[in-house]
Formats: C-alpha cells, sequence, structure tokens
DNA sequence: TTGAAAGCGCTAACAT
DNA sequence: ATGTTAGCGCTTTCAA
C-alpha cells in the first residue's frame, strides 16, 4: 500500500538546488545558464498532437527535461513562459486581464510541459472546491445511477462536479463515507434518505454547506429535502388494488434493516388498506442475490404458502418483474385471477411480456432539482431549507385489472 | 453558483483578531478569560450520542461557541485541548507517540467540537493523497457497478479510496474527466479500456501514478492492464456455435462508434467464423432506450429480414435477454430452429426463463486485480507495467444446442 | 512525549 | 496588464 506514495517521492523528489526567488529572477533576466533560451526553444516548437489540447487541457509529454522527473508546478509554466506565476494562474483560470500574446505563450508552455494544475493547492488558497458530494446506498440498484444521471446534468454546466460515495444500505458507512467527504471540504452533500446517524446529522449541520436528502420527504430534514412521500405512493397504491376489487393482498419486500423507504411504502399501504378494513394477508422478505430470481422464489413460495392470495405488491420493480415471469410460466391469470405491482418505473419493464403496474419514482427530476438546489439554480429557491415534493405517477400497466 | 462559496463565507469568515501564537500561549497558560475552564467544563461533560463517535469519528454540534460559526481548524482543537496542533495532528492520525491522558483529551475535544480534519490541506503538506481516480463509461450498464465492486473490496482494507468518474463512452469526455481527477492528485488510476485520446495517453504518461486500464487487453497499455481478451471471446463463441452446427449467424450490438470492446469480440467472432469458410449473415444495431426493449425489437427486426438464420449474437446479455423472451413468446425453438449468446454473464440472466447463453466477463476479479495492482499488493506483482489476462469462462446454458 | 519552524502549490488582495 | 506579498490548514523535520 505504501507503494505509490513511496514511488512517486523516488522518482520524482530529485533536489532542486536553487531557492524560489532566485530562479525565478534569473529566468525573467533571460538567465544566467540560458534557460529559458532553452525551454522557449523546445517548448513552442511543433508538438501538436491531440485536437483536444486546444481545448483548454493541457497534457502532451515534457519533453523538455525527461531527466528531471518530478510535478510540474506552475512555477515551471512561468518560467517556461517569461511570465510570473500570478499571470499563469490568471490564464489557466481564465481570469483577470491577460494580453492576448502573454495568454498564447502560457498556454502553449502548459500544453507543452503537460502540466495539470493542482487543485489541492488551488483549492487551499482559494476555499473554493468544485466537488459536490453525492451518497447514495447502492450503484447495482439502478434507480440510483439515474439520480445521478440527473445531478450529473446539472452539475455539468455549473462547473462543478459529483463525487460518488456508496454506503451499502448500512448507516455506519454512511457515516464514514461522509466523514470522508466533508474532509475534502465539498460544496455541498447530496446523499439518499432522511435516516442517519446523530454523528452523520451533527456533521452536517455543522458542515456550513448546502444539504440536499433526496428520495423521501417523509421525515425531518437537516437542510433541503428532495423526493416523493414513499408513504403516500404506498397508499395510493392500496387505493388503485382496492378500486379493482382485490381483497387478499400480499407484499413481497427487501429484508434490509435500513431500507426504510420499502418500509414506508408498506406502513402506507397497510394504512391504505385498514381503511377499507382490509389486512394484509401475507408477506415475504429476501437479501441479497439476483433481484429477478428472488422475485420468482418469493413468488413461489408466498402462493404455495397462500394460495388465495389475490394481489402481490412488491418493494421493488426488479422483483415484481421475476415474480410476473414466474406467474406467465404458471400460467397464472394476471391481472385477474392475480394482481401485481411493482415500484420505481425503471426501464427494464418497458422489455416484459406485460407491462408491470409500478409507480415512477421520479429519479431523474430528484437529481435534477437536488443539483439545482446545491448549485443555487432552483427555480424560486430559498437559500437553503427548501422542500420540494414531488408526484410520483401511477401506471397501472397489465397487471392491474381495470 | 456562486452561491455555496458566497454563503460559507458570509456565514464563516467572522473576524478573528488575535495571531496564532498569541492564543495558544493563552490557552496553555490557563487562558486570561479562563478561556480553558470554559472549554473544560462543556467539552468534557455529557453529550455523548452516537456510539460511532467512539469510532474516531468526530462529529456533534459545536455547543461551545456556536455565536463563531466559522470552519474549524486543528488549532481550535489544540485549543480546545491545551496542547499544540502537532499533538493534535498525531493523535487524529495516529501517528507517532502521544501519551494516553494527552490522547484522550484531544480526541474528546475534536468529537466535542465535531472537527473534520481538513483533508486539502492534509494532502498538501504531506504530498499524500488517499484518493484512486476510477474512470468508466457508465453507471446504467451493470458491468461496471460490479467492476465497482471489486474495487472497493479491495482498497477498502488500503485506506485508499475511489473516485469514480463517467465519460459516457466518449472520449473527449474522458480526457476531461482524467484531467480533472489528476488535478486532485490521486495516488493511482483506474480506466475502462485502452483507447484513449493522446492527450489523455499523455496525461497519464506523465501522471507518475500506477495506472491500470482494465476489461480488455487487446492493445498497447499505458501502464498495466487488467482484463480479458474479447477478440478471443469472440473466437471462442464462433467455435462454440460451429460446434453446435449453427451455420447462418446473425450479429447484434450497439452502434456506439467507442464501444471497442463490443467491436473486438465481432472481430473476434468474424474470425472464427471465417476459418470455416462462414460470413455473417446479418447485422443489426441499436444505440439508446431500454436494452431489454431493444433487443425485442431487434430481434424481430433481423428475423423478418433474415429468417433463414439459426443462431444471433448478442454483443451484450441485456439485448440478448429481450431477444430470448421475444423468442420464446413468437414460440420459435430455442436452440434448435435458433441459436442464441450473450456476454458478460449478468446477474439478471438467472432469473430469466431460459437460461441465456453467455460468457463471464470476469467483473469482480478484473476490479479487485486492478486495485491491488494500485495498492501496490498484487501478488507477485511487478512496480508497474503489468499485464493480466482473465479467462472468461463460456456458459452454453440453455440457448445453444449440445 | 511534545513543540516550533518551514513550507506544500496555489490564489486573494493589493501594489504597480 | 502584470507582479508582490501573505497566507490557506495542515505535515515534515528537527529541536527540546
Amino acid at each position: 500500500m505504501l507503494y505509490p506514495a513511496e514511488l512517486r517521492r523516488r522518482i520524482f523528489l530529485l533536489p532542486v538546488s536553487y531557492t524560489a526567488g532566485a530562479l525565478s529572477a534569473i529566468t525573467q533576466a533571460g538567465g544566467i545558464w540560458g534557460r529559458r533560451e532553452v525551454w522557449t526553444r523546445q517548448n513552442f516548437s511543433g508538438n501538436s498532437k491531440g485536437s483536444s489540447l486546444s481545448e483548454g487541457h493541457l497534457p502532451v509529454t515534457n519533453t523538455i527535461r525527461p531527466d528531471i522527473r518530478r510535478p510540474l508546478t506552475l512555477r515551471d509554466v512561468s518560467e517556461a513562459s517569461g511570465v510570473s506565476e500570478m499571470t499563469v494562474s490568471r490564464v489557466l483560470r481564465s481570469r483577470g486581464d491577460v494580453s492576448d500574446a502573454t495568454r498564447e505563450r502560457v498556454l502553449t508552455a502548459a500544453r507543452t510541459l503537460g502540466y495539470v494544475p493542482n487543485k489541492i493547492a488551488g483549492a487551499l488558497a482559494s476555499q473554493r472546491v468544485n466537488l459536490v458530494a453525492v451518497i447514495i446506498p447502492s450503484l447495482s440498484n439502478m434507480v440510483y445511477p439515474e439520480v445521478m444521471t440527473g445531478i450529473s446534468q446539472v452539475l455539468e454546466d455549473t462547473g462543478l462536479q459529483p463525487v460518488v460515495g456508496v454506503t451499502h444500505y448500512l448507516p455506519e458507512r454512511e457515516e464514514s463515507v461522509l466523514y470522508e467527504m466533508l474532509s475534502w471540504r465539498p460544496s455541498g452533500v447530496i446523499l439518499a434518505g432522511l435516516e442517519h446517524t446523530d454523528a452523520a446529522r451533527a456533521m452536517m449541520g455543522n458542515a456550513g454547506i448546502p444539504i440536499v436528502e433526496v428520495m423521501d420527504v417523509d421525515g425531518e430534514p437537516v437542510d433541503s429535502v428532495v423526493g416523493i412521500s414513499h408513504r403516500r405512493a404506498g397508499l395510493e397504491m392500496a387505493g388503485a388494488i382496492l378500486a379493482a376489487g382485490y381483497k387478499r393482498i400480499g407484499f413481497l419486500g427487501t429484508m434490509m434493516p435500513y431500507d426504510h423507504r420499502a418500509r414506508k411504502r408498506l406502513e402506507g399501504l397497510e394504512e391504505g388498506l385498514a381503511s377499507a378494513g382490509i389486512t394484509l394477508a401475507d408477506r415475504e422478505f429476501y437479501s441479497g442475490g439476483s433481484a429477478l430470481l428472488k422475485g420468482r422464489e418469493m413468488t413461489e413460495t408466498i402462493l404455495k404458502r397462500s394460495p388465495d392470495l389475490d394481489f402481490l405488491y412488491y418493494s421493488n420493480d426488479m422483483i415484481g418483474a421475476g415474480g410476473l415471469l414466474y406467474c406467465l410460466e404458471k400460467g397464472i391469470d394476471v391481472p385477474n385471477r392475480l394482481g401485481l405491482a411493482g415500484f420505481n418505473g425503471v426501464e427494464l419493464l418497458q422489455g416484459l411480456p406485460r407491462r408491470l403496474a409500478t409507480m415512477d419514482a421520479c429519479r431523474l427530476e430528484i437529481g435534477r432539482t437536488a443539483a439545482q438546489i446545491i448549485a443555487g439554480i432552483h427555480p424560486g429557491g430559498l437559500i437553503g431549507g427548501e422542500r420540494v415534493e414531488l408526484s410520483p405517477t401511477l401506471e397501472l400497466g397489465d397487471t392491474i385489472r381495470q
């Protein structure tokens, strides 16, 4: 594990035996060893491969002094172009006035050297970090990559960059990922859910940056919140189920103790059913493995145990899809003998033999809105403390009788 | 977009009107305003909510001086605990000798204040960054999250942290993401594929850190490479197809101009078929949309156009799964009348009505190995320049006749 | 076991 | 339009 750092040391940190002031004075004076001439000659010649170089990126091999391989700094560029570090800094950040001639010289030098600015130093000096921490439970859930897409779409235009951390649905991991990310002093935090450890909540409260909790609005946010009410989603689904005349309802979902949103949907469902005097007839839980396969297996299990069920509500579309495939293979009459519904509105459903009833979770929009709040460009937005509740749309598909 | 930084400014940067030396002297002397006593009393009392606080994370609200809200620094902790910044630094990094009593005082103070170390400053001072840049084409492809999982598994034990960047299969985006990430001076880079812009290649060559290109080994790596030969994968699939006696083969894949690995598999397939004197009978391409649905549609299209095809090779499992579902619905005899195969070995296949023939792409192992190389813990590893070719296993499933 | 000094590579603020 | 000065918040190195 020491290798990377150690190796860099060995390769790079060869002695540089003159002081800063001295060197730049030398350079400015033309160089006692004719140094600037050397740089100049080699720098501004050919070497124009890579059209993208013109876009402001500054790569290409350092052909000048291949013998001295140490990390390049602003000073190297300043020496190579004969201007001060400050001017180089201005050019590379396109800030302040710089003459065209100077800009050209600097850019060419930077490009030729292959200089990549050091954002660590830049961030420390400017107290500005263009990073946004995005903390999500999982990457394999399809749902979160879509939120990410929304976030990226918006941040792209703002100069901010998302940095992803994954918690695996573990509160302690969320806490440590958050800690790690906050230690890089990001410009904002977007994280899934409203349930966090006390410590995590405290860290966010103290961070002094915009925090947006996403996906869920049923609870007390630290700062801003963007999402849907999963409780209401469950309620609405209960309404649709009852309206279609189903009576014996089963629930199938994850066993994860921290899948709060699935839990809230279940609670909403039960509440809705209760208002019609119905209680959940059976339930089945799973954890891990291929969700599609689990959906099949759970469906088989619950139907064997409770053959009189006439509706199955799945906590997500993947297990719902598995259930749907199972039912079709078994020749079960969907939706008349048995109704089915999932949750999320994932793209995958479009390719199934029947359209599974589902509820769109507004993932893209959630991501976009959260990013807008972080970037301070949310239309009509306050400074902090926003609450945006989106309305998921129920799609009855072909698996709820109408 | 200025909001975050600006806001922090306004909130935090209230004047602090004494010098560093003075204050710490005061604190150490007991405080001219009895300051240390105040800290002590309030700091070391109750407030022990959040068991995770004991784990080394240091949150909890700053209850001491809620009126002065500026970002906490080492100095705040040093003042609060009455030791030098250096000692605090030692405690928080568990480096060097510190007496138990001092350590306790420091930790308690840090915890109580909710201090989160500033890694930007730390990284600049130590020239050490525990970040590993991971650059992948997409998050929605299921394949890459699995590689990520392998990477995370290994890095977890090393103190290194993956940071993800997404290119959307665009070389220019890869270049800019790489540039952005290198500017944070990570300890290593893991990126998908061997095809990059000249500029990107040059940046990596100059970065002086371990670079691991993953997924594919057919080409010239910048430094190390871990993957499978997609060309060979195509070849082997051709062998299996021919061995099963199929003759009229169609290919279905992405249209993305930069999906080099799919292209190489196709080339390998064609090469393998050619050795038996067979050429591809038809091909169909897609881009965007639900892969499962596209798989269906493409299958319908290609079969309408070329009804005599007896085998379909899909460039990925999702479109293959769509094709499989389509064929089953249409009552096509799979695998006798028509054979099918995909690529990747995704988990989803386990839940389908039949097991689609596929080839496991060793994604988890690729991620793990790449991370080991970055961390310098690859068994028998060199320092840089490693080449690890893994062998994907062909799974015939139920869609190639045997 | 602890502390003081120097400086990492940049940028803000203020010259010029 | 360009340069100088003084840090940003830490860690390294050396001294005590």
